[in-house]
RNA sequence: GGCGAAGUGGCGGAAUGGCAGACGCGGCGGUCUCAAACACCGCUGGGGGCAACCUCGUGUGGGUUCGAAUCCCACCUUCGCUACCA
């Protein structure tokens, strides 16, 4: 039956809030997508997302990352995989205290009242996650194996206690050193300016693990987080090199002073020597004389961290010492100078001084009025050349100077010559630097899981036994209104027995840092509950590494790496036998604020995405999301286009609801393209579909979300062409919609959902679910074409276009072409030398004169 | 300073060696309406032309190629990360 002008009229508006709710109840019902982790009969398929932080809501940064991971799921799903998709909260950590102390609550109530309002968002967006696996790391369930393994690293060798100078916020505690950022060293998390403390702290020994951790063998991610981890890491090979210290009025000398250098070749241009204010060697070497200046140099020194050290004039400073080192490859005595150029915590924090060849030490030798020697130049220069700045330059084209029997040896050669001879006299070898430093977990604070060690008067530190875990957080602190950690002032909880000798000891009162929740809490998920170990090793066997991860690129040095450490050492703990936690890793831009700012409560540029789906529905948010342009590149928040998404599903509503209905404001509505016969029309249809089943299928693999959404886009509009005409409904039609929404529902759950139950219902069959559909075959018969256009170029220009035969052969073509009047026209006096057929897409007359 | 990513209409972006600007927003014109909103139809990179069409055009300058947004070299700009690592 055909419909006329009043058709809109009758037509039932598209209203998302009519039936989403109605949805997300039904599969919720259904446990539509709850996993079978047991299931062995279907491909598994480990979906992980990064697990977001209970701040209270989500934002539309969450919907971004979440609402394309759930769309893979359920695309997925669609091929027959066992999908598993978990979520859980990252939920000890700062904010969760700093809201307890203002608000004089209790954090975990404050935790537990900002999980329970984001599980409802997450289920407003109709994000399928297997809901009876979720955790949250504040639960002792789950913090007790923090510290069961903390206990296992122990007694591995893997976590120990050491004091040294940390870095430490006024408010977090002590950080690790990738939780400082930027010049003006400021705390990851609430940007505190960050100092210096010398404090006993408890470290995790993730330096055993720093080669294992440059190969990334076996797993697929991105290369800009391989380089930053690899650049994290830092190895430098080179050579450590013995030095002694010289004898003098003030001191007898002989002491050993080991060196790091990655040019032993330049060994003979050492002209001086820098330790760095902490070596432990100062004191000893600072003569009578220099102390004064030497004291007021180290506590300047010290101060500087402390102060801006973006000022950091680069200059250098420093001050002799007042002692002398001999270099062992020839005797020479060269003074020893403090500088804080030198970091105390790399290498062996101290140097050999070559400033011909570095251009820190030229800089301090130029300034200090200290000799410069060259000792490697281009086979041609003069060696007694002065430099105008430091040359550092090493291959094979450069030579040895003024460098004892090695003179004249090629540069690139001498480096392991060097070392060898150094070998041989006992005076040095290879070596290996690293700029990663073991990971500190201590954190003074009072929500996270504490540390399972009780210190003894006699014992010393002793972990607490398996059967005493786990160390329960107390429940009722008192913070007096302060930041500082309630531990040390909770009796019933400081109060303890030594495990090992009986007698009244101390407890830790240090928590550990929130990134050794997240470093495990994947495989935890797959049994969340199990009392008898951190993982189950079965299901951890059948389902990890995990086969997709999702989440933000600003983890790239911390979680992402200290997951990948977790894994080897519970690897090395036999826990597991995984080498690496994430097969494949996809980082998703960051949505900022539309001021092109992150996005935070106290900018006030945050969207509440609650709001947007209470205006236009989850699917158009969801879809919107995708639309906006590549899924790694994020950018500013701009809700202007929102319409065009919502039009998009409107129109998709229309076609599939009332194939039959005509716009009244458009005169050719209901009548099919001039030209066109209905058997084009049919033909049309089925190849849109088709063609458009191919490339999304590519585009979903790729999660390129913003073509998939445009090409389904293009899809309508061709069938909003066809709708009221007399080939709406026919089997091509209704296949051509069908496709549609099988594509669709993956990205858009809600409305497919809704759609695909009212044309079952219209057929009288029985309702399926879309989401339990098998992803549709592509019919490349239906892509075929008998016809296609080719360009024609003439000199790479574009000049003219023709219709012809797709099996036309290159000959008849080219006749075609030449005898083209525009053709003609481009060629004019010229002569045509060869004609390019560039794989039947495009024909280009090359032209001569 | 180092490492990484990116520069395409008014805007988000598409095209990764073959028709630049798909798709969408915005804008302009129109239909519907008493009117507005919604919806619908058409046009929409710059310049020239009544028009067919011509011409310029993907940060800048060179190069490779029959053909370059795409590959190579140099430079400029923006954004991330890093910051004396011997």
């Amino acid at each position: 039956m055909t419909t006329t002008g009043n058709a809109r009229a009758r037509a039932e508006r598209h209203e998302p809030a009519a039936y989403e709710p109605k949805w997300q109840a039904r599969w919720a019902e259904l446990r539509l997508h709850d996993t079978d982790l047991d299931d062995t009969s279907r491909e598994r398929f480990y979906l992980l997302t990064m697990y977001p932080y209970p701040s209270g809501a989500l934002h539309i940064g969450h919907w971004y990352i979440v609402t394309p991971t759930d769309a893979i799921a359920r695309y997925k799903r669609m091929h027959g995989f066992n999908v598993f998709l978990p979520i859980g909260f990252d939920a000890f950590g700062l904010p969760a205290e700093n809201a307890a102390i203002k608000n004089r609550i209790n954090p975990r109530d404050w935790t537990e009242t900002n999980m329970d309002n984001m599980r409802r968002q997450f289920r407003s967006m109709g994000a399928t996650f297997a809901w009876e696996n979720q955790l949250a790391t504040c639960d002792p369930e789950y913090y007790r194996w923090n510290q069961w393994m903390f206990t296992k690293f122990m007694e591995n060798g893997l976590a120990y206690r050491a004091v040294s100078p940390v870095d430490w916020c006024p408010n977090d505690g002590t950080l690790a050193r990738e939780q400082v950022e930027g010049v003006d060293r400021k705390c990851w998390r609430c940007g505190a300016k960050v100092e210096k403390r010398e404090l006993p702290q408890w470290y995790l020994r993730i330096t055993n693990y720093a080669d294992e951790l440059l190969n990334f063998e076996g797993i697929d991610w991105p290369e800009p987080i391989r380089i930053m981890q690899t650049n994290w890491i830092g190895r430098s090979s080179g050579a450590e090199v013995v030095f002694k210290t010289a004898a003098s009025d003030h001191h007898a000398g002989g002491e050993e002073l080991r060196v790091f250098t990655t040019r032993p070749d330049t060994l003979f241009g050492a002209t001086f020597m820098v330790l760095a204010p902490e070596h432990p060697l100062v004191g000893a070497l600072t003569a009578p004389d220099r102390r004064a200046e030497v004291d007021a140099y180290l506590a300047a020194a010290a101060a500087k961290t402390e102060i801006d050290r973006l000022s950091a004039d680069r200059d250098k400073t420093g001050v002799y010492a007042g002692s002398d080192a001999i270099n062992p490859v020839n005797g020479a005595r060269i003074p020893v100078y403090v500088a804080d150029y030198v970091l105390g915590g790399y290498g062996t924090g101290a140097i050999m001084a070559v400033p011909a060849h570095d251009e820190r030490d030229f800089a301090f030798a130029r300034k200090y009025g200290l000799p410069i020697i060259n000792v490697v130049m281009p086979r041609d220069a003069d060696p007694e050349a002065v430099l105008e700045s430091a040359f550092t330059e090493h291959t094979i084209d450069e030579v040895m100077v003024h460098s004892g029997p090695f003179t004249g040896r090629p540069a690139a050669d001498a480096w392991r010559e060097i070392v060898d001879w150094l070998r041989s006299e006992g005076l040095g070898d290879d070596a290996v630097t690293y700029r990663l430093r073991d990971w500190l977990i201590s954190r003074q604070r009072y929500w996270g899981t504490p540390i399972p060690v009780i210190h003894c008067p006699d014992c010393g530190p002793v972990p607490v036994p398996e059967a005493d875990l786990p160390v329960l957080l107390p429940d009722t602190v008192d913070y007096q209104g302060s930041g500082d950690n309630p531990l040390t002032r909770d009796e019933a909880f400081l109060a303890v027995d030594c495990p090992q000798c009986g007698r009244a000891a101390r407890r830790e009162t240090d928590t550990m840092d929130t990134f050794v929740d997240s470093s495990w809490y994947w495989f935890r998920y797959l049994a969340p509950h199990n009392d008898q170990g951190p993982v189950d090793p079965t299901l951890v066997e059948q389902w990890t590494p995990v086969d997709q991860y999702t989440g933000g690129a600003e983890h790239a040095v911390m979680h992402l790496l200290y997951s990948r450490f977790f894994t080897k050492a519970m690897r090395d703990l036999g826990l597991i036998s995984q080498n690496e936690p994430f097969r494949r890793l996809f980082n998703q831009g960051q949505i900022l604020g539309a001021d092109g700012e992150r996005m935070s409560k106290s900018r006030g540029n945050t969207v509440d995405p609650d709001d947007l789906v209470a205006r236009h529905g989850a699917d158009t948010v969801r879809l919107f999301l995708m639309f906006m342009g590549p899924w790694d590149q994020g950018g500013p928040w701009s809700p202007t286009g929102i319409g065009g998404v919502s039009k998009f599903l409107g129109r998709v509503w229309a076609i599939a609801t009332d194939p039959h209905g005509r716009e009244p404001s458009d005169p050719l509505s209901g009548q099919l393209p001039a030209g066109e016969t209905e058997a084009d029309a049919r033909d049309r249809m089925r190849a849109a579909a088709h063609r458009t089943l191919r490339d999304v299928t590519v585009d979903y693999e790729g999660f390129r979300w913003n073509t998939m959404v445009a090409k389904l886009m293009e899809l309508s509009n061709v069938l909003w062409r066809y709708r009221g005409t007399s080939v709406a409904g026919l089997p091509e039609w209704d296949e051509a919609v069908r496709l549609m929404l099988l594509m669709l529902a993956p990205a858009a759950p809600h409305i497919t959902e809704e759609i695909w139950s009212r044309l079952l219902e219209a057929r009288g069959e029985p309702w399926e679910s879309i989401h339990v559909q098998r992803w549709p075959e592509v019919d490349e018969r239906a892509v075929v074409e008998d016809t296609r256009e080719i360009p024609i170029q003439v000199n790479g220009r574009l000049r003219d276009k023709v219709t012809v035969d797709v099996g036309i052969s290159e000959i008849e073509l080219e006749q075609i072409v030449v005898a083209r009047d525009k053709v003609i026209a481009a060629i004019g006096a010229g002569k045509v030398v060869r004609i390019i057929h560039a794989g039947g897409k495009l024909v280009n007359v090359v032209v001569r004169g």
